[in-house]
DNA sequence: ATAATTGTTGCAACTCGGTTGCATTTTTGG
DNA sequence: CCAAAAATGCAACCGAGTTGCAACAATTAT
């Protein structure tokens, strides 16, 4: 994302979901808007410390609701914390990768309409209202590591 | 997969995998054999339980060290809790299907090798060792019973 | 603007999934 | 069959996420 985002326009967003426009909302909004990657709940505690300081329960709450809105969407995780990013249209749905090393999660490019209706196997038993792809790995950081100390034996 | 597994295939499998025969693992085996979708560390329990009785950290031990031999697979979850299955040749990777509301997981068709390449859009960056494809929303079951719901307003 | 109402926050205590350390038991290989 | 190695069971623990409730801030109607 790394948008800078205007004060005008987080509040703006949290008055089309129709819900009431408190400090610690705005905050939160702040930091997923400057996020590059999803963020896990710790490290958006983490982004907060340094500017407000919002119990661990609001933090919760307030994801609970934005995802709830549509505002962000949620990435599970195997390592049980999950992940959150933007919902927005400049930010599409897309797949991403966790390293299976450092744990760290990356955005990968967005699917294309000429794909995502491939995966999608039509069954009508089903009501879809998400897509969630997740890759996993080594990321070129770890992978590096991992070479290196393996030539080191 | 509803597999009659045999006792002899279970033991095949586990010493393939160079590891020991138990029959604690012998039953964890079983029973992943005989399920039609994932099964959660509950499920698997509540399942052990009609048999054996098995430890919970037993089981989390022996789903852990089949997932690393290959002999499973492991599916995330929102809601924390993670999800298993076989990863032999007749039960290959194919996307899954979680309800919002019973949280049930279920197993849509495998991709097919025309559909799965476009997907993993090259980026040298990352080594690729496992690729998780989540769909999200009602299942028919669930449609259903809120549908009801609406029209009994 | 201000008071009443409604919604939100913070705290403590809790649930649940999963892990760790260690003594005991089971497998394995000679 | 016996020693060495590995796996199990138990208790206690950890971290993510939730619940109930009192204090507080934002909305709305006056």
């Amino acid at each position: 994302m790394v948008t800078n985002l205007k004060h005008k326009d987080a509040l703006l967003i949290l008055q089309k979901a129709g819900i009431s426009k408190t400090s610690q909302r705005l905050a939160v909004l702040d930091i997923l808007f400057k996020a590059t990657t999803p963020l896990s709940v710790n490290a958006i505690r983490q982004a907060l410390e340094t500017e407000s300081n919002i119990d661990k329960v609001t933090v919760y709450r307030i994801l609970s609701l934005f995802r709830q809105r549509g505002i962000i969407r949620e990435i599970a995780s195997a390592g049980g914390a999950n992940y959150f990013e933007m919902a927005t249209l400049e930010n599409p749905l897309h797949p991403h990768f966790s390293c299976r090393n450092c744990g760290a999660f990356t955005c990968l490019a967005p699917l294309s309409f000429t794909q995502a209706p491939e995966l999608i196997l039509p069954k009508d038993d089903y009501s879809i209202d998400h897509i969630e792809i997740n890759i996993s790995g080594l990321c070129a950081c770890c992978r590096n590591a991992t070479e290196r100390q393996k030539t080191m034996i």
